[in-house]
DNA sequence: AGAATATTCAACCATCTGGTTGACGATTAA
DNA sequence: TTAATCGTCAACCAGATGGTTGAATATTCT
């Protein structure tokens, strides 16, 4: 799968990077991974109202993390990994990443979690 | 393929990725590239104050993708990879749909951060 | 037609963010 | 010792963000 990335992503990836920095929005797409769902069934495990979930899953689709099509009164999410691979591309650059560095993933976990 | 989600990694998930999502900040990732630099150094392209470069620098600091030391009057900052690492273990695992080993992942790390 | 369901819109609010400026502490150089 | 350099701190500001509620718009069901 060829990724067309254009000379400046700048846009694209302040979205993408805003867009993933939310823990409501992380875990929608988790969600979405096991299967594609409508707006109401995205928000029902969350506290939060319809609406807050309805502008958490536009700025995905703005970010192009998500796609939305409606079908009758019912607006179905799936997943889009375009978005995902312009960032993973952009942050390979940084890293030089070859496979998942459980070490340091370790250590990271361990600082982290010492602060308790 | 396995994908990460803990509820320790919410925190630093939500840094490392709204600490990503400034582009200021991610042409200062790029710059620390090719070598670590002081501080006014990191400032000197921006148009904005080194008060405002210092901030941001603080944030990449606390979502570990840079790490400063301080020599002398000079802090020099450098490149972390441990934050990078994580982020992208995490977006490759949502890009790609996979088996997912969510409880086998979360045994080893127990496991492992136990050894010590 | 009338009622229920699915989703968004609009207005509003509190808090976070990225920027500024000026003063300040620490370190090095003259 | 005095002056210059490096960097942070504190107070402040405008605009973005994530949340709320109530009304509005479509669509489907009875």
């Amino acid at each position: 799968m060829w990724i067309i990335i254009s000379p400046d992503m700048t846009d694209a990836l302040d979205q993408i990077f805003s867009a993933l920095a939310d823990p409501t929005r992380r875990q929608i797409l988790v969600m979405l991974l096991e299967d594609d769902m409508a707006v109401t069934d995205v928000a029902e495990p969350f506290e939060i109202s319809l609406a807050a979930v309805s502008k958490h899953l536009g700025i995905l689709a703005s970010a192009k993390l998500i796609q939305q099509e409606r079908r009758g009164r019912v607006k179905w999410c799936k997943l889009d990994t375009q978005a995902m691979n312009i960032a993973w591309t952009w942050m390979q650059g940084l890293g030089q990443f070859e496979h998942i560095d459980l070490d340091g993933l370790e250590a990271f976990l361990e600082e982290t979690l010492k602060k308790d």
